[in-house]
DNA sequence: TCAAAGTCAATACG
DNA sequence: CGTATTGACTTTGA
C-alpha cells in the first residue's frame, strides 16, 4: 500500500490543481502545518523530511498519498471509513485502531471498513425492541399512572412543587408550553439568582436507575464516562441557585431508553420538551459533556433531567403543544387533579402515540421543519426575531460538503496542529479553494468533536498527547 | 476580533 | 421516516 503513496500524491497534485488553478503554494508554508515528525517514525516515513520542492510533495506528507484510486469519485460515505482519523473524529465507533500511521490509511481501508460493519451495533444500546429491564410500565396507554415510574419521579416533584407555576409573578405563562418556559428561565428571561435549576435538584445521578444500561457495547466515548469529580464548584459566588450535579450521561441514556419506549422521535422529544432540534438532541445524547465542561448546555441536561423526574401524565403531556397552551393557564390558577391531567391530557396523548405522534407539531420533515420552528411559540429560541427576512423564505441554504480532498487534507492537517496558525489557515484555505472562515470553522468543529468528549483533550501544544489515562485511543491518535 | 460552547438545520444514512 | 453527522451561525466572554 505504501508504495501506491507516490502516485497518490501525484494524483492530488493534479486534483488540486483543478480545483482551484492559482492554488499554487509553497511547499513550506504547508508543511509548517506539520510541527514536527515527533511521531514513531513510521508515519512520518511519508515525510519525505526535507523541504519538499513542490506543494504536491508536501501534500504527500500530509499523508493522504492514500485515496484509492478508484474512491476518487465515490461519495465521502466511502472514504470515510478510510481515515484513522475517523474513528475518533466522527462519532462512529467501532473500536479504532490506535493512532494508523498515515501511511497505512490507505491499506487500513478494507480493514476498517470491515470494523465498522461490526462497529454498527454499537450504536442502538437496545437493539430492536429489546425490553430493558425497565422500571416501568411499557407504554401501556392506561396502566401509567399505577406505575412506580420511577421511585425518584414520584416525590420528585412535589418537592419542587411548582411544576409549572415556580414561576415568579413577573413571568406569565401566556400560551407556552411550560416545560419550555421554565427551563428558559435560566438562560433567556432569567433572573439572576432565580436559577430554574434548584428544581432539578435531586440526585437523579447516582440512580441506580438504568445501570444496567443494556450492554450496549461501550463505545469509545460513553466508556469512559467516568465521572472524574467535576466541578463541584458551585458555580462560583455566582449566586444560587447552581443546581445539582447532572450525571449527563446517565440522564442521556435515560432519555434514549424513555423515548424508545414509548416511541417517541427525537424530533417531538427536542423540539417541545427542550426547545431543540433534533440533530442537536441526538447529538446531545450520543455525545453528552461531563457536567462540569458544560456552561449553558446544562439547560438543556436540566430540562431533560426534570423530564424525567415528571410524573409520567405530565411528561406526556409536556409533549403535547397545544395541550399544554390550555393547560398553562390551569397551572396559572389552580392546581391540576391529575384527572384533569388524564381526561384532557393523557388520555389524548394516547391516542396520539398509537398513531404515532403524527400530530407532532412541524414534524421532522425538512419542509414543515422549517416552518415548525417559526410558529413553534412555545419554544421560541433566541434567534427567532434576529433572523432577517433572509432565513424567513425558503432560501434554504446548502450545507457545504468538502470534497475528498479537500477533508483528507484538513484532517490531516488537523492530526497534526490541532490550531494552526491564522496564517496557515490562510494558506490552507487558498490551497484547498475553501474560505478562511470555513477552515477556521473546521478547525474549531475538530478541536470540540475529535477528543473533546470525555476524555481530556490534548492540550494547546501540538504534542498534547496527554494520552491522559483512559484508553482512549483517540486521544493519542490525535495528539500523537 | 477571536475562540469556545451551544445549536441550528441541511442532509447523509439506513 | 427517524436518527446521525456536520459546516456554519449565534451567543458569550475575554
Amino acid at each position: 500500500m505504501d508504495g501506491s503513496l507516490g502516485e497518490m500524491s501525484v494524483q492530488i497534485h493534479s486534483e488540486l490543481h483543478s480545483q482551484d488553478g492559482r492554488a499554487m503554494l509553497h511547499s513550506r508554508d504547508l508543511s509548517a502545518a506539520f510541527p514536527r515528525p515527533s511521531l514513531g517514525g513510521h508515519s512520518m516515513s511519508l515525510e519525505p523530511e526535507h523541504r519538499p520542492p513542490g506543494f504536491d510533495h508536501s501534500m504527500s506528507a500530509l499523508g493522504y498519498g492514500g485515496d484509492a484510486p478508484s474512491s476518487c469519485g465515490s461519495t465521502y460515505t466511502t472514504l470515510t471509513p478510510l481515515q484513522p482519523f475517523d474513528d475518533k473524529f466522527h462519532h462512529h465507533h467501532h473500536h479504532h485502531h490506535p493512532c494508523l500511521p498515515v501511511s497505512n490509511v490507505i491499506g487500513s481501508f478494507t480493514l476498517m471498513r470491515e470494523d465498522r460493519g461490526l462497529g454498527g451495533n454499537f450504536y442502538n444500546p437496545y437493539g430492536k425492541d429489546l425490553g430493558m429491564t425497565q422500571s416501568l410500565s411499557p407504554p401501556s396507554t392506561g396502566s401509567g399512572l399505577g406505575t412506580p415510574m420511577h421511585g425518584y419521579g414520584t416525590l420528585g416533584n412535589s418537592p419542587n412543587g411548582n411544576g409549572g407555576q415556580m414561576l415568579p409573578s413577573g413571568y406569565e405563562v401566556h400560551g407556552g408550553n411550560i416545560f419550555c418556559r421554565t427551563a428558559d428561565f435560566g438562560r433567556e428571561m432569567s433572573p439572576p439568582g432565580l436559577g430554574g435549576d434548584s428544581s432539578v435538584s435531586h440526585q437523579l445521578n447516582k440512580m441506580e436507575a438504568h445501570q444496567h444500561a443494556p450492554s450496549h457495547h461501550p463505545h469509545i466515548y460513553s466508556q469512559h464516562y467516568q465521572h472524574h469529580h467535576p466541578s463541584q464548584h458551585s458555580q462560583g459566588g455566582g449566586g444560587g441557585g447552581a443546581g445539582e450535579e447532572i450525571d449527563t450521561r446517565d440522564v442521556a441514556q435515560r432519555i434514549i431508553t424513555e423515548l424508545k419506549r414509548y416511541s417517541i422521535p427525537q424530533a417531538i422529544f427536542a423540539e417541545r420538551v427542550l426547545c431543540r432540534s433534533q440533530g442537536t438532541l441526538s447529538d446531545l445524547l450520543r455525545n453528552p459533556k461531563p457536567w462540569g465542561k458544560l456552561k449553558s448546555g446544562r439547560e438543556t441536561f436540566k430540562r431533560m433531567s426534570r423530564w424525567l423526574q415528571e410524573p409520567e401524565f405530565q411528561r406526556m403531556a409536556s409533549l403535547r403543544l397545544e395541550a399544554l397552551h390550555g393547560l398553562t393557564s390551569l397551572y396559572g390558577s389552580r392546581s391540576l387533579s391529575c384527572t384533569d391531567l388524564i381526561n384532557n391530557f393523557y388520555q389524548p396523548l394516547a391516542q396520539e402515540i398509537s398513531r404515532g405522534w403524527a400530530g407532532a407539531g412541524g414534524g421532522t420533515g425538512r419542509g414543515s421543519a422549517r416552518r415548525g420552528w417559526r410558529k413553534k411559540g412555545a419554544c421560541k429560541r433566541k434567534e427567532e426575531e434576529q433572523s432577517k427576512l433572509e432565513r424567513n423564505q425558503g432560501p434554504k441554504r446548502t450545507r457545504l460538503v468538502f470534497t475528498d480532498l479537500q477533508r483528507r487534507t484538513l484532517l490531516a492537517i488537523f492530526r497534526e496542529n490541532h490550531r494552526p496558525a491564522k496564517d496557515l489557515q490562510v494558506t490552507i484555505s487558498q490551497q484547498l479553494g475553501l474560505e478562511l472562515s470555513t477552515v477556521s470553522n473546521f478547525f474549531m468543529n475538530a478541536r470540540r468533536r475529535n477528543v473533546n468528549k470525555w476524555a481530556e483533550e490534548g492540550r494547546p501544544s501540538s504534542t498534547g498527547s496527554s494520552g491522559s489515562s483512559v484508553s482512549s485511543s483517540a486521544v493519542s491518535c490525535s495528539t500523537a
